[in-house]
DNA sequence: TGATTTATTATTGTATGCAATTTGTGCTAT
DNA sequence: ATAGCACAAATTGCATACAATAATAAATCA
């Protein structure tokens, strides 16, 4: 068993869904991409059938849009679902906060240390810091092993890329590596409400750097605009 | 347009869906239920490939389990993830009663009114009982108009049944119609801290009457039943 | 020329077919 | 009888075929 090395874990489906996946949150597929399943199928070597299960999944968990008849296509979350997103992560984050401070054993604070390392030495290249920066998120839930707070942990953090991709500043470290480390401290310290109040902020300065352009209307920016043209 | 009243909203893979999920829920199919592709397009008058479409659908959602090579059946989640359900769905639904605490429109405080009139009439049956016990919860989410709040509360809360089904008690009112009343009335009076103590505590509460059978290994319970038929 | 309509092509929606795997049954041997 | 084995039936995994819809190009008319 274990023939082909990129068939692990399961279905060829699965596979197709993980590369899609990957492609997407490395921004290698950018928000609106269409997603044909014909070339798809045959770029990874698999029928139709198989990419439409994985462009099934992927809509399942907000990473594309799927319209009837029309094809699938890289999710463009508006910034309004932004904002609600990194509310809900916050939610749930706090959660996996008051779930580890304290409880972190030796091998965790190893790995957790160990991936921060990662993130400040790979800080050049944009897309690699992202997918990082996400990353030590998704192993702190991971580390609470409540599979429903691991699994919308990963689905929202996935999508959090969608929104920088769109909205983001192009050259903010979107998540201040010190920012981690500060947070792993407290974590191990088991300052529960210390800890809490940085994962916050964290993410707090996140949505602020991101998806700040906090226009409750689409005419305020248009009216900037407007204004500036001499025109309204 | 609209020709066949079943096909509303959506391709007919999403009605094969919608039923499923529908049967899921309301214990129509309890957990464990093998689920052949062939049998349910039949029923369902589609091919096996809609079914598939429907299946891997559920599978996300937590409801049914994708066994490869051996089908799919609906969803045995464990004890332990039941109590995880509930904590992650206790910060979700926090994050519900402080968007919606002292912001509900008239509209919205008539409905879930009614609603709860509903819950009180519908006492008698116990499966319908359940799930507009759900509803409810559901209905509060949907108020936010936060989207991913939104799904993840519903797929928490259809998941939520299969935990009842599994270990609730047969015969206790799973959601004392009473405390969903209680907490309607903070929420319109915005007392958002007494809305948030009485949310944690109806789902504390929900948690205990059902998901405590704390049996950290099933052969307590087995040697209960042993003991009962003077074996062991 | 430019807008509108018609043909052509590409892409999705769904069913079906076949190979592979699992499950169930009956037979054989101990 | 029962454990083990061989064979048959059922079911899944996957690809392909064909119909239906949308996108695009060509052609027609004002």
């Amino acid at each position: 068993m274990a023939d082909k090395a990129s068939d692990a874990g399961g279905g060829r489906s699965q596979a197709v869904h993980r590369a899609l996946k990957r492609a997407i949150i490395d921004q290698a597929l950018p928000p609106g991409s269409k997603l044909p399943e014909d070339s798809i199928g045959e770029r990874m070597g698999v029928s139709r059938t198989l990419v439409r299960e994985a462009l099934v999944r992927l809509s399942q968990e907000g990473l594309v849009e799927l319209r009837p008849n029309k094809g699938a296509a890289v999710a463009r979350p508006s910034l309004e679902e932004g904002r609600d997103l990194f509310l809900t992560r916050m939610a749930l984050e706090r959660l996996v906060v008051e779930t580890l401070s304290g409880n972190l054993t030796r091998d965790q604070i190893d790995t957790l240390s160990a991936h921060i390392e990662a993130e400040d030495s790979a800080r050049a290249q944009h897309a690699t810091s992202i997918r990082l920066a996400g990353e030590f998120h998704t192993l702190l839930a991971q580390m609470t092993n409540n599979s429903s707070l691991i699994r919308y942990v990963n689905e929202l953090v996935g999508r959090s890329s969608l929104i920088l991709a769109l909205y983001g500043r192009p050259h903010s470290s979107e998540c201040a590596v010190s920012e981690h480390r500060d947070l792993l401290d407290k974590l191990i310290a088991g300052d529960t409400a210390e800890a809490t109040a940085l994962m916050t902020h964290h993410l707090d300065s996140i949505t602020t750097r991101a998806v700040l352009p906090k226009q409750d209307d689409i005419r305020d920016v248009l009216s900037a605009y407007a204004t500036a043209e001499g025109l309204g």
